[in-house]
DNA sequence: TATTGGGAATTGGTCTGACCAATTCTCCCA
DNA sequence: TGGGAGAATTGGTCAGACCAATTCCCAATA
């Protein structure tokens, strides 16, 4: 069994992205691989709906880095139903997050320490409830990455996204100032090399996060 | 900004999914729909790579139910070193899954529990090595459904899959037994309604299951 | 000289119809 | 009744035309 045209022509655009951010048009990628037009478009979509690529019409094609983008589609169709999604999404992080800092306060680099201090104090300076989502879910990916385990990074920076989606109907956050003193004890315990302590942190942040949360 | 086509085609193709095991031809539906032929082909295209369609030249779409699989193609792009891959599949095992059997052991089902008990005595009953790593992940995934957390349990089975994926090149069992007592300490803790102790049979076996792999 | 607006060019989105490749179905023969 | 061959069906690919969104370029005005 071969491979089909698509196939092939998808693995050589993959080929493309890795030199170069921006993309030849459909009308070049058809005439350079000697295939119809309409192969490469099966192509780039394919490659759009695994979060490689970005297509706008009149514009062309960026490449882009977000291969969490297909978890965020599957996870929406299968919990349809947005409070119920909020309330397994944070189970799972209530999972993968103390372990991911658990690792993290083990792994971490010094450039995975200066990225979540740096993140750290803006979640501080924020004052709108939408920075404030914003600040908290792109510490929680810091710290994933800093696990240096790829595939958490991949799943936390899917749930976050979700949850934000999510908290954008509805939800107001009344305890910032926990937030901050949770993520300051999670960020503590990792200078300190402390993974236990980062993982209870971590356990007790999200508890904190449930509560506001009413789930 | 209004839908694009495409997209609402992809919509009602997903409505036709709910009420059939078999989709219209391409063809069919390009009437129905009153669109061309190929805005059908590339919603066809966006469902099968999000897991809802098998799509087969000859012989037409079939209606499946596969949402892990966007995970799948998404993490082996992500990770494409296998024994890197496997390394950090163990690794987020050991976040997910401690919770997901702590989850079963208070919401499982009797169906859940029945599932669970048919399938230990399958894995009992294997003797190739292929047979025995799909019965140990077909009990992984009916745990994490037992969980009562869709989104858990979507991730575990992609990750079990490709677990098996990976573990198809160049493994071997040599724990069988050792693997069938864990199991068999997961299932009695959870007949028991005891969370902590099937966590921490759980968390018992994935070291097992790791020590066993050389990681 | 710099900025803005309009039109042309470019790029992706859709359409149509033809033809190729894989699967299924039907009919006929042993 | 079962198997094989050919026809029909279904998805895969091609080519060219046209539509819709974006970018680019040039000219006019401040």
């Amino acid at each position: 069994m071969s491979l089909s045209l698509v196939e092939t022509v998808s693995r050589r655009i993959i080929g493309l992205t890795r030199t170069s951010r921006r993309l030849p048009t459909e009308r070049d990628m058809s005439a350079k691989f000697g295939v119809s037009r309409s192969v490469v478009r099966e192509a780039a979509k394919r490659l759009e709906l695994q979060g490689l690529l970005e297509i706008r019409q009149g514009s062309g094609m960026t490449v882009v880095d977000k291969l969490h983008k297909p978890l965020n589609g599957a996870l929406s169709l299968l919990v349809p139903d947005e409070p119920q999604r909020l309330k397994q999404l944070i189970e799972v992080r209530l999972a993968l997050e103390p372990e991911n800092v658990r690792l993290a306060a083990e792994r971490a680099t010094a450039a995975d320490v200066k990225a979540l201090t740096a993140c750290h104090e803006r979640f501080e300076a924020t004052s709108t409830f939408e920075e404030q989502v914003e600040a908290d879910m792109a510490f929680h990916c810091l710290l994933a990455e800093a696990s240096g385990n790829k595939i958490a990074a991949l799943l936390i920076q899917s749930l976050s996204e979700l949850l934000q989606t999510s908290l954008k109907h509805g939800y107001s956050r009344v305890t910032k100032d926990l937030a901050v003193a949770d993520h300051a004890k999670i960020l503590k315990a990792i200078l300190a090399r402390s993974p236990t302590a980062a993982a209870k942190a971590m356990r007790t942040h999200l508890e904190h996060a449930r509560t506001d949360l009413g789930l």
